[in-house]
DNA sequence: CCCTTTTTTTAGCACTTGTCAACAGTAGAG
DNA sequence: CTCTACTGTTGACAAGTGCTAAAAAAAGGG
């Protein structure tokens, strides 16, 4: 357990550092705390022992380690409001009667971003937990057709598909008997469903039945099987660790371009906030992500801010509550 | 008017230094023309004064100018063939009878961004290009309704968005007078014709006719006006122009990400293979781009590949004429 | 006051260029 | 056939540049 004071300095150390990324001396803090600098310079080596701060270097200041930013978002940061006129922007936004949720929430992260400066993430959910609703088709012409999937959870996709030599009536047909047999069922089992339960019917009455199995197969399993959403992506090259660093810059520039590995960030499924500092955020060890899930009526994904680990926790968290609380009512 | 040695020099130089960035000294050239170096350098300064070639400093190696890359693409490359492995990767995605074109198209270009290593783009046709064809509404539940709008060039788009206290069936109506009376205008200026020949009428008829043409309004103004597709945007960032200059990094990447500005591209309305170089790219000096258009039946749009000016023209227009026959037949 | 890092300075190395004088081959005039 | 003037080529050398590593100086904190 740590002294008052030593809460006070590590405090103030994290928020000096969050503000500029600069090693923070003895000789500052001291100032603030009516100390003398040896006395802080005792508690700094204190802090360091516990594994809370850390030097660049031999002699230089002490800069907040993995375990110290996690201890400051635990036990000292104080959230803080957002400011009116950021509120506003979002506001606008939210009374948007006509959009819908999933748009209300894209356009509002992509504000997010550029106020904050910071790169922004959305995930829709998981095709397995996504129920066929039902399927529609228009036709476009001779060959083409679009087929609408629609989903229990809101979510809607369309796929251009290409036959020939099958008359409308026969797609048709098969729509409705896909529509009748496996609606309900989960996104990912649905082709192998096409195969056990439609396939054999179809075979019976429409002479291109490969060809056509052979589309609303490939439809859905080329389903999303999660939406990601990344806004701002290059906020990332404005913080200064980076910027200096190219080999950084690489590795979380490739990371934030590949879907498949943003996915992870739902990898827990806890319903409150959650900040992965560091190597905890399995990106860098430089960045952090914060993120939350939301629930709304069958509706459901995760919010995600990623900034440096040098984030201003007490803004983005505060902002990611306001969010939340926004969203679910 | 250049010398036979003149071109054969020129045409060396470039092609060494698009293998390794490496400004090339007369000794290596040398070797290969059978001449003393000092003929080559002096070769090479007549190359200089015409503009074709630069040095990086008094005393280094001399480097293709954008006009020698100009003068490169113009005169002195010769089309490379694709080799059979990368043929056969393409054609796996081209003899997928099930995909509609766009698919195709944007499948294969990821395919060629990863085999080349450059990033690339497609961009559809331009929303004042297409006109609508059909709009189609799907209930989702009792608020929220997608919408598909279809357009004569096969561009398919859906929308989801909320109505309250209006009833499916003023939405069918509603839906069925747009198809009626504005189908075939340019998609850009439906809103416009909504407000004049649609309001009036559903004034009449539905309670809440206001929110409905509002939700109608969006959806048209809100319709993508040219779709962006940009593919392996970090291959970038293992060009060994960039990886040593994060300034270069930052502009390129901002540029790369701002889908309005990609859209660019396309201002050249040619239809054969265009190459801009360098400067003549508008996205940064070392940056090169090749892009061509396509147009099958009524579908049309381009595709571009961006790399370091260092790029591989012979390999990369090769490719592209490869695509451009492929699509269009 | 001491210590370590960081920045600046310095020196040496490797490389390429431009220049110049010497050289070889060619064509035309006598 | 020979002489001459000319052009293009060659090898050698001095000068300039960037890069690297080592040394020296400066800065900042304990």
């Amino acid at each position: 357990m740590l002294t008052d004071r030593q809460n006070k300095i590590l405090k103030l150390i994290v928020e000096r550092y969050i503000k500029e990324p600069i090693p923070v001396g003895s000789k500052v803090i001291s100032k603030a705390i009516n100390c003398s600098s040896a006395t802080v310079r005792n508690e700094m080596g204190e802090l360091e022992k516990l594994g809370l701060l850390e030097k660049t270097h031999t002699s230089s200041g002490r800069v907040p380690s993995e375990a110290g930013y996690r201890y400051y978002v635990d036990n000292l940061m104080e959230l803080k409001k957002m400011n009116a006129e950021d509120m506003l922007k979002l506001q606008i936004v939210f009374k948007n009667q006509q959009l819908a949720l999933s748009d209300v929430i894209t356009k509002s992260l992509q504000v997010i971003s550029d106020m904050m400066n910071y790169t922004t993430v959305v995930l829709g959910s998981k095709s397995h937990e996504n129920n066929l609703k039902q399927v529609e088709v228009i036709p476009i012409d001779d060959e083409n057709l679009t087929v609408i999937i629609v989903t229990d959870k809101g979510h809607v996709e369309h796929k251009n598909i290409r036959l020939q030599d099958v008359s409308l009536d026969e797609v048709k047909k098969t729509v409705s008997l896909i529509n009748n047999l496996i609606s309900g069922t989960p996104i990912d089992e649905v082709s192998k469903k096409l195969e056990f339960e439609i396939k054999p019917i179809i075979g019976n009455y429409v002479k291109q039945h490969e060809q056509l199995y052979n589309a609303f197969y490939h439809v859905f399993t080329d389903f999303t099987n999660q939406e990601v959403n990344v806004m701002g992506r290059h906020k990332m090259l404005e913080q200064p660790e980076f910027s200096s660093n190219i080999e950084k810059i690489k590795t979380v520039y490739t990371k934030l371009e590949n879907d498949e590995f943003l996915k992870n960030i739902e990898e827990d499924d806890a319903n409150n906030i959650k900040v992965y500092i560091g190597n905890e955020s399995n990106i860098d060890s430089d960045v952090t992500v914060i993120k939350t899930k939301y629930k709304k009526g069958n509706e459901e994904g995760t919010i995600a801010i990623i900034g440096p680990k040098r984030m201003e926790y007490d803004r983005v968290v505060g902002l990611l509550e306001y969010m939340k609380e926004n969203i679910e009512r």
